[in-house]
DNA sequence: CGACGCGTTGAGCAGACTCAATCACAGTGG
DNA sequence: CCACTGTGATTGAGTCTGCTCAACGCGTCG
């Protein structure tokens, strides 16, 4: 009924069932838990929160739509953007075991989330092993998602992490059926820049030296890929998708 | 019979029993999962790695004593160290839904850990609920470690890195029932500089300044912390424990 | 004892940051 | 409809932090 197909990477298979997607490709059908657990379809405005560090932990919230991403912050105002997440990305799960949740999680344009709360998914898990298994499994891919982006910022200089960057999100996209090769960047430069522990002039300033060597089409927020290869050897090649 | 409880910071309560350390602070006792999984003692020299990516993931391994990193390395050959391990710490959970390690665990020093067969964990789940309970909040736990240092990383200066670092050393050996003033780093410059995405001379440079300001007392790898409130000062405070 | 690994320190350099100006675009209101 | 405004992105100029290269000291182990 609504949104016909846009070029490039819009709002998605919009009514199709929503799916956990996991590490290894596998995707666990949400109907199977949907008869164990009440899910309630949350809509966030762009810049809309979705939960906030310190709020009691109640639920995990399933991308259907849109974009989001993940915020650390510190006491003294520091703040860190730590992952981007997209459809059939489970958000909420680094906050298991707590009380309230560790970090924030904020639209990146208007999205749904669906909301899953956590003391039925438990419950849920009794008659439904393979969701505990999932959820194990998720976590252990975030872990390694988390690392592989630590081996980047470690190691790569500014302009290479730019380039991992732009091949991870081509990655994601591609396996949401999207194009690999022409997309837009859902998140500003800041939110990009943080992410990468850049500034966001530097990220600019790599956005356009790519462009320069002609790896890339990049203008604004929409770029086209024109040398994956290029970019790879750039990048170093190797990156654990989330 | 061994090890005359010296100083600071050495093997640790060698013959006690080991334990699951959780962030929250509790603690499970290995007997109860003794009785359901077999549990092998494994000794590594310094040095000595407990395995490596790409080695097929059978197990994983609670330290016991001494001290572990863990690597994340490239095709390309670069090389991360992504944390470092102590009594109480559950190795090779990063792995789990893979069929393969995906990243190396190696010895800082002569070190224990209690192999733990994963199907034999898998199944005494079943009859643990809150084994099953603790390996998901252990990833909970190691995503928000994670996190945290991905904000540390993203947010401070070089010298503010370090102090960090210190701090977090100083608050796991009390946690472990050392000393939290006066310890001895278990890692060499090199691994310290490479966790904290530095140089190791810069790592060096800074504890030399941390010194000068009269915060800590260094020599080689023997720290004495003078002044924690200076520290926090620097380090902006916050960071989450393992 | 000599060799090697590890840590410290220095000098010079460069990549990323800071500060600042300009441009592009969307939204608002006259 | 178009001027006005605010946000986000780009680009430039100059600075500085952290890197590179190199020398040297300390401690350990063969």
């Amino acid at each position: 009924m609504n949104a016909p197909t846009s070029v490039i990477g819009t709002a998605a298979a919009t009514e199709a069932n929503a799916f956990l997607s996991l590490a290894n490709g596998d995707r666990l059908d949400i109907e199977a838990i949907r008869q164990h657990v009440p899910v309630r379809r949350c809509k966030h405005a762009a810049g809309q929160g979705v939960y906030h560090a310190g709020q009691p932990f109640l639920a995990l919230y399933l991308v259907h739509s849109g974009s989001y991403k993940t915020c650390e912050l510190a006491d003294d105002g520091r703040e860190q953007v730590t992952g981007f997440r997209m459809r059939g990305s489970l958000m909420g799960t680094e906050s298991i075991g707590l009380k309230n949740y560790s970090c924030d999680v904020i639209a990146l344009e208007d999205s749904e989330a669906w909301e899953l709360p956590y003391p039925a998914i438990l419950r849920a898990c009794l008659h439904l092993p393979e969701l505990q298994a999932y959820i194990t499994g998720a976590l252990a891919a975030e872990v390694r998602s988390d690392r592989s982006w630590m081996l980047m910022l470690g190691t790569l200089a500014a302009e290479r992490r730019v380039a991992a960057f732009l091949l991870d999100v081509a990655a994601r996209y591609a396996h949401l059926g999207y194009s690999a090769k022409h997309f837009i960047l859902r998140m500003s430069r800041i939110d990009m820049a943080s992410f990468l522990a850049l500034k966001h002039e530097t990220v600019s300033r790599a956005l356009s030296r790519l462009h320069d060597l002609h790896l890339i089409s990049v203008q604004r927020r929409e770029v086209q890929v024109l040398d994956v290869d290029g970019l790879r050897a750039l990048a170093g090649s190797g990156l654990v998708l989330n």
